[in-house]
DNA sequence: CCGGCTGAACGCACCCGTACAATTCGGCGT
DNA sequence: ACGCCGAATTGTACGGGTGCGTTCAGCCGG
């Protein structure tokens, strides 16, 4: 597969189809404006995917795979964690905000969660396969913090899911489930805000005088 | 169940519109499967509500009313705490996953999420007009808890936000967004977590030994 | 007798997936 | 460097199916 003989349309299509789709809902959107934001001929379409389901599933799984790999990547950002722990969770945090907040993140999230009912697969391609693949990697690193003794966390597993829960909450509701982009100092804000309580609940020691604004 | 009335018709009108919605989504749905499950015809439909976008919105009123009603219920049950504080706090975040976790509250997310790019007044409608009236109802009393000198919290209303994040972010991870359904003791465990965390960020004096398992 | 309800059908529009003939483009031998 | 071949692409049109919103005659209860 993948006919090298010629240049690549095929991300071309998966491309302009992620952004139609995320325009207007999959039902809603007709292959043949897929066809025309990719600049191709609605025959061209069907040589390369054959139905318009394939073409949703692969349109997802192409953003969410680029998607994922941004945020393990900020997640092994934190392997190296310098001297100061807040000043690499905050950091983290922003990244992982950065990721989550982006446009192309909130309509792959809209599209999930508005067909999983209809794509159950989906859900092992989104969030990584199996369970929470972030959760499980950010766990990992919450565990060597706490062998070093930069933390204190019983259960690496709950920690990190309360950690991603304190940063994706919080924008959830300001951001309006994505409708209203947050700007960068937001972004900050309720990561520091996260980081705070974090290290209220987990920090080894305590720096607890210095809480947020 | 028969006719006793028109008012009644319209209920259930509107009460098979969102089971239908929240089976198939909203474009997938037509009109003619509302109105068999409705148990009335098609023009009948058309009689009480103009259009299908009419309808949609109508059926999302009335769901999201109905889940607010149940949530603010929960909150204000946290009105008078008494002598134990963690356990009051359990219970709340029970209460409130109960809500959260219901079969109806899923389809509601899903589907405001879905159409929250076609139908974005559906926000003010859902999460309670203006800003999240569940968190502004939280931090009310929060702050109540904080004069009492039981908790220790700055900023109330951030506080609220995250104690919501801390219940509902797991919940949605592990209930795989909503396609698997928790049991009431796997609920009870990420209450139990969240309010570990929290009053472990928030308590005013403490009792820290007592982390999750 | 009257107003709401019913069942069925209709017009209109949309869209998926495919067929077909014409055309363009890339690769290759020389 | 050049020109040809075959494959990929294009535009258009069609068949099949589906659904919205409406119309209309008949029905039932008060």
């Amino acid at each position: 597969m993948t006919t090298r003989g010629r240049i690549d349309k095929r991300h071309a299509i998966l491309n302009a189809a992620f952004t139609v789709f995320s325009r207007k809902g999959y039902s809603q959107s007709c292959v043949n404006e897929i066809a025309a934001e990719a600049g191709v001929a609605k025959p061209t379409v069907y040589n390369h995917l054959d139905s318009k389901e394939n073409l949703f599933r692969h349109a997802m799984t192409a953003a969410a795979e680029g998607a994922m790999a941004r945020n393990l990547a900020a997640i092994e950002g934190l392997r190296d964690a310098g001297g100061e722990l807040r000043g690499a969770l905050e950091e983290l945090g922003l990244q992982l905000l950065l990721c989550y907040a982006n446009e192309q993140s909130w309509a792959l999230r809209r599209l999930l969660y508005a067909e999983v009912t209809q794509f159950p697969d989906l859900l092992d391609i989104v969030l990584g396969n199996g369970t929470n693949r972030l959760a499980e990697a950010l766990a990992d690193r919450l565990a060597r913090l706490t062998l070093t003794g930069r933390l204190r966390v019983t259960d690496p597993a709950a920690a990190a899911e309360q950690f991603l829960a304190l940063l994706t909450g919080p924008v959830d509701i300001r951001s309006r489930l994505g409708t209203r982009l947050l700007t960068e100092p937001e972004l900050r804000d309720v990561a520091g805000n996260a980081v705070s309580t974090f290290l209220l609940a987990f920090a080894a020691e305590d720096a607890r005088a210095t809480a947020a604004t």
